[in-house]
DNA sequence: TCCCAGGATCAAG
DNA sequence: CTTGATCATGGG
């Protein structure tokens, strides 16, 4: 077997601050479909710049040192496809991100976020590639579990997404566009994808993508509270939705996506157990952390997620 | 059979 | 502005 893997490694000195590779892409951020995971590589098929790629990344060292291991397949390969690569990595996993800076700001032991910082250090906010792919997957989120959403991304992309193929044999389908979604129906969408409900949003936001009459790219030029007023505006979207489409696909991190998870822990941890609305709780996060309020929901849901019994 | 899943909607209070 | 039933669908 002689596949023409690339290669290439990414140094820490490319990062700002430490990076848990791992913890970062297990932790089932809903802006797009969770990766594949062969042996210690995580596995991820894109199209950058009209080419497919199909990359697989892996860490090594510990989240304060360490190098990113590369290696991809795509059609094309020249000097260029490798520097749109490393642009696309650092983008979505935020490599920029000055982590340290966020540890300090929220360091003090009266500040119940610096809990979760021993064991999540290096855990990164991840920005999706694609807004309508974001979107549709926030949506698809809703009053349903990680596992199950991820399901349905991966129907939605084999019977309305492109199919590519790669020199080692494998093919993969990528996200739908928008215009081939609104051919569909509601009960073709049910049928196939097994989304329920959730089809009618689905179908709505994406007719109106196709019609030019919902601009994404606008969301993520305009300010919080506009872009917010917006997206409520869309059948199927409410504040939760709508911030994990603000965070996890246009990359605003003063949003904080507010699910039961969350608004149990920062209940417990910050308002001493009194009752709260989510909307409450959402502009909490979003006064008491500032630029950081992505990142703190972001440890917080993990926190909360893996050590409930602490906070019980 | 009932309950839950990273909620949203609609009708009432 | 808050609360409660309802919404497909699959798994525990």
């Amino acid at each position: 077997m002689n596949i023409p893997y690339n290669s290439f490694r990414i140094p820490k000195s490319e990062t700002n601050g430490p990076l848990d590779l791992s913890r970062t892409i297990i932790s089932a951020q809903t802006s797009e479909p969770e990766w594949a995971k062969e042996r210690e590589f995580f596995v991820d098929v894109k199209e950058l710049h009209g080419i497919p790629f199909k990359y697989s990344l892996s860490q090594q060292g510990t989240p304060d040192d360490f190098s990113i291991q590369v290696r991809y397949l795509s059609s094309e390969s020249n000097h260029s496809t490798r520097q749109v690569l490393t642009s696309h990595l650092k983008s979505i996993l935020r490599l920029d991100d000055d982590l340290n800076s966020f540890y300090e700001k929220h360091s003090a032991t009266s500040e119940p976020l610096s809990l979760t910082f021993p064991v999540q250090r290096g855990l990164r906010l991840m920005r999706g590639t694609d807004l309508y792919e974001s979107l549709i997957c926030s949506i698809l989120s809703q009053n349903n579990s990680a596992v199950r959403w991820n399901q349905i991304a991966r129907l939605l992309m084999r019977h309305y997404g492109k199919r590519v193929r790669f020199a080692d044999g494998t093919s993969n389908y990528l996200f739908p566009h928008p215009a081939d979604v609104a051919k569909s129906t509601e009960k073709e969408l049910q049928s196939r994808t097994a989304m329920g409900y959730r089809a009618k949003s689905v179908l709505d936001v994406s007719k109106k993508v196709a019609d030019n009459e919902l601009d994404l790219l606008a969301l993520k030029e305009c300010g919080y509270d506009e872009a917010m007023e917006i997206l409520l505006q869309l059948h199927g979207v409410g504040p939760k939705v709508a911030d994990c489409f603000l965070l996890y696909g246009t990359g605003n991190l003063f949003a904080a996506p507010v699910d039961v998870w969350i608004h149990r822990i920062v209940t417990k941890l910050y308002f001493r157990g009194r009752r709260a609305t989510r909307l409450r709780t959402a502009r909490f996060l979003r006064d008491r952390f500032g630029i950081w309020a992505g990142y703190a929901q972001l440890y917080l849901f993990d926190y909360a997620r893996h050590y409930t019994q602490k906070i019980a």
